[in-house]
DNA sequence: ATTAGCGCTATTAATATCGTAGCAAATGGG
DNA sequence: CCCATTTGCTACGATATTAATAGCGCTAAT
């Protein structure tokens, strides 16, 4: 009935997903995700590919990411997505489908 | 060809994704949006729905995003989303989602 | 006239990020 | 083994972003 749409509708954000915009709104962090998509890459070429960002904060945010559950340390090839990171990725796709409306450039 | 599908993995991050990406990873940014969810909001309805976010990035929050055209200031009701906004909230429908994963508490 | 709510600005302090240099360990020849 | 190179990561000072709070000018209702 019209009463429970408008319950839904002024749902407050769940704790959940405050955290996971929380997660994403930091900078290089979703970034960070999305270069993982080329498959397994190691700290420095992590840097490389994201451009310009300063390995503090790359160590940060993969530590960050680990702790998610987002990413995983893989020996002797460096990062990649887990399983969890993959899900992510996809949704990510949705997002890179929405840019192209944002800037047709 | 196999060819064809190395090219596709190593393509490199578009300027456009890499901006969506930037724009997405500024603190609040998306969930200013996530919280335009319910419909149109005034500036003080904004900043009670975020939690604690001071007065000075919201407002330079909302100039971002009625930049890149995902909100739009409406007369006496404050800011709603646009047709690329909504869009940009159902993206974020599947990040809430993928966020269950993340936090199943 | 007073009160209250509004959008928004100003200011200073706290925090995050940048940019650079460099170290210790691993790697890979010769 | 020796040496050069690469790698993951840390330290540190400079810069940029965000937080926290106060309050202004405006509007509308009492």
């Amino acid at each position: 009935m019209a009463q429970r749409i408008q319950n839904l509708r002024r749902a407050p954000t769940s704790e959940r997903m405050a955290k996971a915009l929380d997660l994403s709104g930091r900078r290089w962090a979703l970034r960070i995700v999305w270069e993982l998509r080329v498959g397994p890459l190691n700290f420095r070429a992590l840097q490389a590919s994201c451009g310009h960002i300063s390995p503090s904060v790359l160590q940060r945010r993969l530590h960050e990411l680990r702790a998610q559950g987002v990413i995983e340390k893989i020996p002797l090839l460096g990062y990649r997505l887990s399983t969890s990171g993959e899900k992510l990725f996809q949704v990510l796709g949705q997002l890179d489908k929405w840019s192209v409306a944002l800037d047709p450039g």
